[in-house]
DNA sequence: CGCCAAAAGCAACAAACGTTGCGTTACGGC
DNA sequence: GCCGTAACGCAACGTTTGTTGCTTTTGGCG
C-alpha cells in the first residue's frame, strides 16, 4: 500500500542514499544573517534580553524559519557561541612552552575583549550545566596538547586550566574592566615563577 | 507650597525621617516564598527556562507582586543569587593565613556543591556584564580582608582571586564533575608552595 | 486602638511569543 | 533544463507574558 501519499516528510524511500540536506545559497544566507543578528543584539542588549522575533526582524528573516531550524533560543545561542570560537586556527608553536602559553593567553584575552564574544561567553555559562555544548572544552584540549608535547613540563594541564584559563575567563565574565595588556604575562609569570 | 497633596508617592514632606518601608509580616512571607520558588525552579529546569508567572504560581503569589517589586526577571534572579551567598556569616580567623584560606575555599566549594547554588551562579554569570549586582564581589572583599589583616602576606588579594577563587568558580560553572574533596587543598597548596 | 500608606491581590487588557497549515521559492541531483 | 523536495515566507491562531487601574489587606507608628 504505497498509495495515499500522506507526505509526512519523513522516511524517504531512498533512505540509504542521503536526506539531501540543503546547505548552499539561500539557507546559507539566512544562517549568516541570523548569526550576525544574534551577535549584534547580544552585544547591544545582553544575552538575557534577546528574543527570537527580535533576531528575525534584525536578520530580515521570518521568525518561523528560526523556530523551525533551531526550535529554541538557548539552542540557537549555544550553537552560535560554540561555532564562533575555534575555526581550527593554528596554535603558537615556538618550542618554548612558556612562550607558547603566553601567546596563547594573549590570544584568548584578545578574543574575549570584544563585547560580542564576552557576551556569548556569559550566555554559554548560563546553559553550561545542562547542554554538553561547553565552548571551553577546546581550550582544555589545547592546554593538554601544549603540555603533552613538552619534554619535561614544569606544569600540568590542570594547572594551566586552573591558573591561566580560569582567571582569564573569570575576569572576562565578572570583572571585565580589570583586564589589560599585562594580564596574560602576569598570569603566566605567576604560573611559572611564582611571585 | 506643601499643599496640593498630589500623593505621587514621591518626596514625602517629612523627607528627612524615613519613607516608612515595610519589612515584616506579609512582605517577608512573600519574599521568602518567591525565593524558595526561584531556587526550586532554577534547580529543576535550569536558569533559562524559568519565567515570572511560573515563579508566582509556585510561590502562591500574584505575578503582579513580583513585577512590581523586581520589575524584571534577571533582576530578581540576580537579587536572589547575591542574597543567598553571604548572610554575614563568620569567616575563619585562626590567625594563620593559609589555614584560613583553606577553610574559606572549602566553604565556597561546599556552598556551590548544591545544584541550586551552582545554577544560581550560572544565572548570575549571564547577567554579570550589565547589572552591577556581581554576586562575587563579596568574595573579593573577603579576600582583600584576609590578606590585609596578615602582617607580611606572602600573596596578594589579586593572587587569591586569580588562583583560588577563579579556578573554583570556573570549575563550578563549566566542569562541575571535576571538583572533589581535595580541590580546595590542592589549590591552596599551589597558591602557596608552588607545585 | 486607630490612622496612613506600603505592599499584595484582583481583573482586565494589550502586546509579544511560539505553533501550525499551506503556498512559494530555489537548491541539488539527474 | 527539469523535477522533487528541503527550506523559507506568509497568515492566522491560541497561549503566555507583562502592564495598569483599582480594591483590599496589613505593617508601622503615634
Amino acid at each position: 500500500m504505497v498509495g495515499m501519499e500522506t507526505q509526512l516528510a519523513s522516511t524517504p524511500d531512498t533512505a540509504s542514499t542521503s536526506p539531501a540536506k540543503r546547505t548552499g545559497g539561500r539557507s546559507a544566507l539566512v544562517l549568516a544573517a541570523v548569526r550576525t543578528a544574534v551577535e549584534e543584539l547580544i552585544k547591544e542588549r545582553g544575552p538575557e534580553r534577546v528574543t527570537v522575533p527580535m533576531i528575525a526582524e534584525r536578520a530580515g528573516v521570518n521568525p518561523t524559519s528560526i523556530y523551525r531550524r533551531w526550535g529554541d533560543l538557548p539552542t540557537l545561542i549555544n550553537e552560535i557561541a560554540t561555532y564562533r570560537l575555534d575555526p581550527e586556527r593554528p596554535l603558537p608553536q615556538s618550542g618554548d612552552l612558556r612562550g607558547d602559553l603566553t601567546a596563547w593567553a594573549r590570544e584568548i584575552i584578545e578574543h574575549y575583549s570584544t563585547a560580542v564574544n564576552a557576551a556569548l561567553l556569559r550566555a554559554g555559562a548560563a546553559t553550561a550545566g545542562e547542554s554538553e555544548s561547553d565552548c571551553l572544552r577546546n581550550r582544555r584540549a589545547e592546554a593538554t596538547m601544549f603540555v603533552a608535547r613538552t619534554p619535561n613540563p614544569p606544569v600540568t594541564a590542570d594547572q594551566v586550566i586552573d591558573h591561566l584559563v580560569a582567571p582569564i575567563i573569570y575576569r572576562v565574565i565578572f570583572l571585565p574592566w580589570s583586564i589589560d595588556g599585562t594580564t596574560a604575562d602576569r598570569l603566566v609569570a605567576e604560573l611559572f615563577d611564582r611571585a
